[in-house]
RNA sequence: GGUCGGAUGGCCGAGUGGCUAGGCAGAGCUCUGCAAAAGCUCCUACAGCGGUUCGAAUCCGCUUCCGACCUCCA
């Protein structure tokens, strides 16, 4: 079936590499998962969409995946920030809530946006707020084995000392050495950067602000853990040492993931995951949205409608739909234009797929052959999961589905069993689209059907006025009367 | 300044050293009382300049432009 095997491309080599986990069938993947300060929009939606497709193709697979996604609540620096205030501090004193009333309010607006969008939940969605003895016993660890320092309160991972024992910047590509330090031309002023003994390094544990609401006691202050720390204690703690896959947005790279990797490899000896993978951005007028930039568009805005940008509501799996056109690897430029060119592909597509299921046969033989077409569909997943490539093949082969709709080509009933297996289960399970089935309940049924019974006795006197007037009012109540040759379908709208 | 990645037809977006991805828009046609929907057909692009090659949008070099990251951003 699969003609050649899963292949995924790894940041740390830069190169595609086939896919084998440590431990078949099981496998182990880490996600970074939102920061649970506002609200999520189209950006924060594709890696989750992307590690969504991965973890359908692998289980689709056979693979037992162990998908683990965290959500930080813990809170961190605010981008201009003047003294190290937290995120969620900051706009908990502008509502006047709780600080954890708030992670409590977008966690939950987050998980209602990835229900609409189809994206199945974590196996395991730990809170960093729940795991801070987790990341205090790693942190003490780090202490231990000389690659961190207290100061002030703060605990610093030591960069230097750990560049001189592992490659620092690996991931990324970057250099560890002075140069970087001192070069750019605008260096933010960053808080607690006297305390550091290199500018490198970065913060395991920081000593809160008075001001600061959330703070949990620790061997060196009352503080709060560092950014990258929850992501290390929770994997390891859930995963084990190494996994399988860690997997993210490309803007993490530096310097949250590759902080990941210097504390793991400190503390455990090893890079923690084998395979890294990375989307790229969403990207709004060729720039990256962004929270900092302000230019973002929310997952809700997108089903409602509701901004200046957008010219309708879009269905949330059109917006599943217009992610999956592109490859995660690749920037997405957003535009309404965009969008409503992929509501029209998606239902054309849809359409297609939903006659392609209805097709019966009762043909003994095949006009084409159906292994080479579904190879090709496993091929475009395969390499790297281009799911832009399934979704052109899939397309390609819509004329097909048509033809054999209108008697024109034919196959063999189990050839075409196999077909709408295959292609539903790709469809479905693994790109996840589903339209969802309308519920009209019997009443509606049977009135329909009187009405389209009259509407065609009129039409069968030509009174078409009398026809015409019955489609445009049910089209006002919603409902949409397609004539077909000798019979009409209607639907909601 | 450094590291990395891009530049593809009106728009969105794949891709391979040779065989015109695909979607949307546009044009024409079929069907049709009219619509709608659907189907068919057309629209042959790869930033610029060199080089390698029998052949390059695809490999190499240079140029221009754009973006991401450079310590708490998906």
């Amino acid at each position: 079936m699969n003609p050649q095997p899963l292949h995924l491309h790894n940041t740390l080599s830069r190169n595609k590499e086939r896919f084998a986990p440590q431990n078949p069938p099981l496998v182990g993947l880490y996600v970074c998962g939102p920061t649970v300060y506002g609200e999520a929009h189209l950006g924060h939606a594709r890696p989750y969409l992307t590690f969504d497709v991965l973890v359908r193709y692998l289980s689709h697979q056979g693979y037992r995946v162990r998908y683990v996604r965290n959500i930080t609540d813990v809170g961190h620096l605010e981008h201009d920030a003047d003294e190290g205030e937290d995120k969620i501090a900051s706009k908990a004193r502008l509502e006047q809530l709780e600080p954890m009333e708030i992670a409590e309010l977008y966690t939950r607006s987050f998980h209602a946006s990835m229900r609409a969008l189809n994206i199945l939940p974590p196996n395991i969605e730990p809170r960093a707020s729940g795991h801070i003895p987790e990341q205090l016993q790693m942190i003490e660890e780090l202490i231990e084995c000389g690659y961190a320092y207290e100061s002030a309160g703060s605990v610093y991972f030591d960069v230097a000392t750990y560049a001189t024992r592992y490659p620092y910047g690996q991931l990324s590509g970057r250099v560890s050495d002075e140069l970087q330090a001192g070069a750019g031309n605008e260096r933010r002023a960053l808080e607690g950067q006297s305390e550091k003994r290199n500018p490198a390094d970065f913060a395991l544990w920081k000593k809160a602000q008075p001001t600061h609401i959330m703070r949990w006691s620790s061997p060196w202050s009352e503080g709060f853990p560092g950014w990258h720390i929850e992501c290390s204690a929770m994997s390891r703690k859930y995963l084990g040492e190494p996994f399988d896959i860690h997997g993210g947005g490309m803007d993490l790279l530096f310097p949250h993931h590759e902080s990941e990797i210097a504390q793991s490899q400190a503390c455990c000896g090893q890079v923690p995951a084998r395979l890294w993978m990375h989307n790229n951005m969403v990207t709004i007028d060729g720039q990256k949205m962004g929270k900092s930039l302000g230019n973002f568009i929310t997952l809700n805005e997108l089903f409602t409608g509701n901004h200046p940008r957008l010219s309708q509501p879009f269905d949330p799996m059109v917006i599943r739909f217009f992610v999956l056109q592109a490859h995660y690897r690749s920037t997405l430029d957003f535009s309404s234009e965009a969008l409503q060119a992929a509501e029209k592909g998606y239902k054309r597509f849809m359409d297609g797929v939903g006659v392609l299921m209805q097709l019966k046969s009762d043909a003994a033989t095949d006009d084409f052959e159906v292994d080479p077409l579904i190879s090709m569909l496993y091929e475009a997943l395969n390499d790297d999961l281009n799911t832009p490539m399934l979704i052109a093949r899939l397309y390609e082969f819509l004329p097909q589905i048509h033809r054999m709709h209108e008697g024109k080509a034919n196959l063999s009933a189990p050839s075409l069993s196999r077909l709408q297996q295959e292609v539903q289960m790709l469809v479905n399970n693994v790109l996840g689209l589903n339209t969802p089935e309308r519920k009209t309940d019997i009443h509606l049924e049977g009135v329909m059907e009187l009405l389209l019974e009259i509407r065609q006795q009129a039409k069968e006197r030509r009174d078409f006025a009398s026809s015409d007037e019955i489609r445009m009012r049910l089209e006002s109540l919603g409902i949409q009367i397609k004539d077909g040759k000798d019979k009409s379908e209607w639907s909601l709208i």
